[in-house]
DNA sequence: CCTTACTGAGTACGCCGTTCGCAGTAATCG
DNA sequence: CGATTACTGCGAACGGCGTACTCAGTAAGG
C-alpha cells in the first residue's frame, strides 16, 4: 500500500491508475483547516471531516495514511498561505518581520502551537520560510552553526511567547464557560495565594501590573521582549 | 456534586464526611507521572490508569474532575518535585539556572512540552516557583511589569527550545520504529529538497552543521541562545 | 479488451473520556 | 444509640474516536 511508506511530501498526489480522486489534498487541508479554526482542533475528527466534505470517513485515508499527516499538511499549508513577512536586507527589521508574521500566524490559528505531529519534518512551505529567514541573515560574517542559532533562538522565543498568550485563552475555550464566568471561577483561589502572604511577588502582579483586560497588554510584552531578543542576537555578529 | 464546581486546588482532598478514599491524589499523580515517562503522556489513560493503580477506572472520577485536572497535578508536581534552580542573588546566574532547571525538567518529562491544560491556571508549585523566579530579579529598579516581561520572555525561550529540542525524538518515538529506521525513512525527502536546488541554506546546514549525532549539539544550542537572550534582557536593568 | 491498480465507503474493532446508578460505609445529629 | 447523611468504589453503558478490512466499481496500460 503506497500510502503507508515515507514521507507524504514524497507521496505522489494521484496515482498512476485508477479512477481520478474526488478530493485533492488541497481541498482537505483547507476544510480541516477551516474546521479547526473554528471549532478548535479537537473538533476535527477524521468523521467530521469527511461529513464536511461529503465524503465518507474511511475515504480520507485514500489521500492521507494517518491523522498526523494531514495536521502536517495543515500546518505546512498556513506556513505557505498564512505566513507573512518581508526580507529587505536589514536583518534584524528582517528577523522582526518573521517574528511578528510568526506571532501573528499562530494566533490566527491557536491550533498551531500546539502541533501534535512534530515540527521537526518540516514540508516544502515551512523549509522555504526557514530558508528566507536564514537568507535575511546569510552575508553577516557568520557560521553556518551561528546562523542557525540565531534561527533556533528566535523560533523559540516567538512560538514560546505565542503558546503563552494562546494558552489561557485556550483554557477558557475548553472550559464551555464565556470569558467572565471563567474568571470568576478562578478568583477564589486567587485570593487564597495571595491570602497565605506566600507570594508577594505575584501579589504585586495582580494588583500592580497594567490591567488584563488591556487588550495591547499582551503584544506589548511581546514587543519587548523581542526587542531583548534581537539585542541579544546583535552581539553574535561579528564587527 | 463538588467535585464539578472551581478549580481543583481550591477543592479539598478528603471530604468531611463518608469512608475514607482509598487513594490520594499524590499517589494518583505519581503513578501517572510514571506511566507517561515510560510510555508516553498518550498511553495516560484513565483506565490504563486505574489498572496501575488496582482500581476502577471510574473510580479516579472521585479524586479528579475531568482528565485535565489530573495533567494540571501532573505539571504542577514535576514544578514541585523536579524542577531545580538556585537564587543566590546575582540575577544573570540564578536567571540561568532556572532556564537550565527549566529545560532539564522538559526533557526529563518529554510530555511537560505540551501540557494539553493551559499553563496559565497555575497550581502552588508553579506559583512559588515563578515567585522564586521573580524574587531573583526584585531590587533592581525594575517595575513590575518590566520583571514580567523579562520572566515572561525567558520562560518562553526556555519553553520554545524544549519543545524544538523534544520535537523530533518524540515523532520519532510515536512512529514506532527506532531513531535509524526513522532517519533512513526521511532521507530521500530531504535528498529531494536538496536535488531541487532551491534551499541553498539549509542544504548547507545538512552538509556543513556539525554532525546531528553529537549528543550536545542541542545543549550548546540552548547555552548559547540562552546567553544572547540573557544579554538582551540585561538592557533592561537601568543604572 | 482484458488485466491491473487504483477509487469510495460500509462495517467493524478496540480504544477513549465520562456519566449513571447502586451498594456499602463512616461521620454527624437527634 | 439508631437514623440520617454524604460520602466511597465501581460495573455497566453511551457516544465518539482513529483506523483496518473488504469489496464493488472504474480507468488506464498492455
Amino acid at each position: 500500500m503506497s500510502s503507508r511508506r515515507g514521507v507524504i511530501w514524497d507521496r505522489p498526489e494521484r496515482a498512476a491508475r485508477g479512477p481520478a480522486p474526488s478530493l485533492s489534498r488541497e481541498e482537505i487541508t483547507a476544510a480541516a483547516v477551516t474546521l479547526a479554526d473554528a471549532q478548535g482542533i479537537e473538533a476535527v475528527s477524521m468523521r467530521a471531516l469527511a461529513v464536511e466534505l461529503g465524503v465518507g470517513a474511511a475515504s480520507l485515508y485514500r489521500y492521507v495514511a494517518r491523522k498526523d499527516e494531514l495536521i502536517e499538511l495543515m500546518v505546512d499549508a498556513m506556513m505557505g498561505n498564512d505566513l507573512q513577512f518581508e526580507v529587505r536586507g536589514d536583518w534584524r527589521e528582517d528577523l522582526c518581520s518573521f517574528a511578528h508574521g510568526l506571532r501573528a500566524m499562530i494566533l490566527r490559528h491557536p491550533w498551531m502551537a500546539v502541533p501534535s505531529a512534530g515540527l521537526r519534518n518540516f514540508g516544502p512551505n515551512t523549509a522555504r520560510c526557514y530558508e528566507q529567514v536564514l537568507s535575511a541573515i546569510d552575508r553577516l560574517g557568520l557560521e553556518i552553526d551561528e546562523m542557525l542559532v540565531m534561527v533556533e533562538t528566535l523560533d523559540a522565543f516567538v512560538r514560546g511567547r505565542a503558546f503563552e498568550e494562546i494558552s489561557e485563552q485556550e483554557a477558557v475555550r475548553r472550559s464551555g464557560l464565556d470569558q467572565e464566568q471563567w474568571m470568576q471561577a478562578q478568583i477564589p483561589y486567587i485570593e487564597s495565594l495571595i491570602a497565605s502572604g506566600r507570594y508577594p511577588l505575584l501579589t504585586r502582579v495582580v494588583f500592580d501590573a497594567r490591567a488584563p483586560h488591556d487588550p495591547d497588554r499582551l503584544e506589548h510584552g511581546f514587543d519587548l521582549g523581542l526587542e531583548r531578543v534581537l539585542d541579544g542576537l546583535a552581539t553574535m555578529i561579528p564587527e
